[in-house]
DNA sequence: TGTATCCGATACATTCGTGTATCGAACAGG
DNA sequence: CCTGTTCGATACACGAATGTATCGGATACA
């Protein structure tokens, strides 16, 4: 849904287009988005300058369109591996917060991308919105979910949108501390300790009050 | 301690430095480092590029250089925020929070600049270990105070380690959250009340088990 | 105060990236 | 299969940023 877009004007179009936004990850990543050029991403994808001026017009434009086609693509992988994970119902807390860390992997590669994105967001007040939407996006096709799974080990969340607010932040938070020490298991387990008992201090067992 | 550097050769060959240093945050803040010339941190600094060359060979070393500045000096400042609170002891839990974020403000000016860095660090495993060495400067001069201050509301923390780190990513996670929706009064709410959990949820009363 | 040294300004050559304008090839429709 | 249109490649002109080499003024030290 996120990822297919409608079928443009013409057919292949549609795939240089995708082509370059593919390719605009990988040179964003490993550039950085400043320093990366119009040149750099036409060739790895594989086409050139004309191209791209074709289909955008400028840098700015692509990398907006490479993050949002990219994080709704995230938002939706989250979601499959939601609902891929109700079938088997968790067992316990450990097993839902699994279940939670599987649907949002670590990708390196994307964590560049998006740290780099932000701060450019935070300079516009319309990407500033499109800040804020994902973050809702992610509560509006996740929290359903988390919210049955917790349901179905006996626990209920008084506030789920805290919950979804405080668990994007220790994901973000975390993500940079497991990235930064790559080999460090420690760091990864306190990670998912973390979200453990952020879980836990948000949600109560039925029957009791907070 | 941090800010002020030894007297090195010269007398005003420091003072320029550090208005580069200075001249530097603001123009990464604004334009991105990326985006960011020679010439712009030098005319914003009111010198011309001679003297920029004079004292960095490259942006990355400057960059690197007010980064580190920076930060040590955000780290001490923390130390001194605690330092001052220790007069007053806190009363409670609620104070100790309020403490612990009046130590940590949210500077967007400096997020934007930290994020672009995170993002660059990870590029290069040398950078990488500057990251990590933050998270333990920061451990390393604030937990004590913390500690303290949750001893004297009665409280205690098995794994400071784990608490230290906890915070450092609900600080990180938390403060992108706050300043993609600067108005909103709620996430802020939100965001001090994770942190009460968390500091609860990595501490007992005295006297219980974990 | 004289002098040697240090530092930052200026000028210049060069490289690099951009954006546009034009052209040829692929494609869709009949 | 033919034709009009679309798309992407190529060429070019321009502007911008870099890095170096040189010069003049400030500074430290005697």
């Amino acid at each position: 849904m996120a990822t297919e877009r409608g079928p443009r004007v013409t057919k292949r179009r549609g795939e240089t287009r995708q082509r370059l936004l593919e390719a605009a990850l990988v040179v964003f990543a490993e550039e950085g988005f400043g320093r990366s050029t119009v040149e750099q991403v036409c060739s790895r994808a594989g086409y050139s300058r004309g191209a791209f001026y074709s289909n955008f017009s400028t840098l700015d434009e692509l990398f907006l369109a490479m993050w949002e086609q990219r994080s709704a693509d995230h938002v939706a992988r989250m979601r499959e591996a939601f609902e891929a994970s109700e079938q088997e119902s968790a067992p316990d807390l450990q097993g839902v917060v699994e279940h939670l860390l599987r649907a949002v992997p670590l990708d390196e590669e994307w964590y560049r991308v998006s740290a780099e994105f932000t701060a450019h967001a935070l300079r516009s007040p319309d990407l500033r919105r499109v800040i804020a939407d994902r973050e809702r996006a992610i509560a509006a096709s996740t929290l359903p979910f988390l919210l049955k799974a917790l349901a179905g080990i006996g626990r209920v969340v008084p506030d789920p949108e805290a919950l979804s607010q405080a668990l994007v932040a220790v994901h973000d938070g975390t993500a940079l501390q497991c990235l930064s020490e790559p080999g460090d298991a420690v760091v990864r387990r306190r990670r998912t300790d973390l979200f453990t008992r952020v879980v836990i201090a948000y949600s109560n067992e039925s029957g009791e009050e907070s």
